[in-house]
DNA sequence: CAATATAGTACGAACGTTCGTTTTTGTCAA
DNA sequence: TTGACAAAAACGAACGTTCGTACTATATTG
């Protein structure tokens, strides 16, 4: 839905607090009470904005990457992905700017961002065990840890990038994930 | 400052630009008009904020990791003092949210954190160039990537303790640092 | 005609900010 | 030691704006 993508790019540049009724209404050129009838409370737009994000990402970042062939090939696709999907946001990440934001603020919206991060933590987990079962990573890997471990990057990643604008970010990024690789092979 | 520290209790739950001026005055038992005419504007509260919550990092992180001897000793420190710094906030790492929050919201208040951030990032940088020196680490081992790898490592233990609440994130941290060690030995 | 979507208006509350006034505090002369 | 006085700090009230939400009414569409 239009008023979702709006959404979404709103909360890229001011958080998903950052997203209000009227200036929401506003951007997509409607009045705000035509627009709340669309949510029914604000909570509602906040849920329906992450949901609506949550199937951007799975269609632009972990489907293509499941094409690749599994193991470290699918890796670094998914890895691959994931820049392509920050560096085309207007602002920062949604889930990185929301798992800050919502770890002290109970309510819907935390539980549902906790379910989609947990599936995203389980889908980075899957791809390791696919990567042990074509025999890219060693027997033993600890898939858990390198979900961790991958995740951990994305995110260094993201603060070099978004923040610091740091102009070798890439190369930073691609050695650790070179070295990580390494690390389970 | 008693009214910086109530300050930044509150951006540790609800992020920076969740501090008002009113409820922060309800929390000090001040009234708005009074609280406000420390800071002149909320630019400057938030600001001070930052500046307060550098003070306390400095000083309950830095500086006591600083203590110990040059080398992996230092760096062990430093990650159980940031471990123990986030542990300690009611919230989330205000630098964390912040970081997020301020991608792209240009003002002062970013200014102000960018400024933090590369402290922060040449702080991590200098304690790999001093493992160097005393031998720890290899002769030829790439002290900002290192930076990077190890300020990656501590955004995602937060993460998984401050959202996920996962209750093995302390073994995945130690994992982690364990690994990333060994890696510039 | 019925159903759906948008608009319009109003609401109480909270926002950051300004104002003039009161209270508190510290300093110095008597 | 006290009284006068200036400086600093806190106050309550109000400003205009925006917030989320609740109504009712008007278009649009099937």
């Amino acid at each position: 839905m239009a008023i979702l993508e709006a959404g979404l790019d709103m909360a890229s540049k001011l958080g998903l607090e950052g997203v209000s009724i009227g200036s929401l209404a506003k951007a997509m050129n409607m009045s705000k009470s035509g627009l709340f009838a669309h949510f029914q409370s604000k909570e509602n737009l906040q849920i329906e904005i992450l949901e609506y994000a949550a199937r951007v990402f799975a269609e632009s970042v972990i489907v293509p990457a499941l094409i690749s062939e599994p193991g470290i090939p699918r890796i670094r696709a998914l890895v691959n992905n994931w820049i392509d999907w920050a560096a085309q946001l207007t602002g920062g990440c949604i889930f990185v700017s929301a798992s800050a934001d919502y770890s002290d603020r109970p309510g819907r919206v935390r539980e549902c961002l906790l379910r989609q991060q947990n599936d995203w933590i389980d889908c980075l987990h899957r791809i390791a065990q696919s990567a042990i079962k074509v025999g890219d990573f060693r027997e033993d890997a600890d898939c858990e840890q390198f979900a961790f471990d991958l995740y951990s990057l994305l995110l260094g990643f993201h603060l070099y990038e978004k923040l610091l604008d740091d102009s070798e970010t890439k190369k930073r990024q691609e050695q650790a994930l070179n070295q990580l690789i390494t690390n389970y092979q």
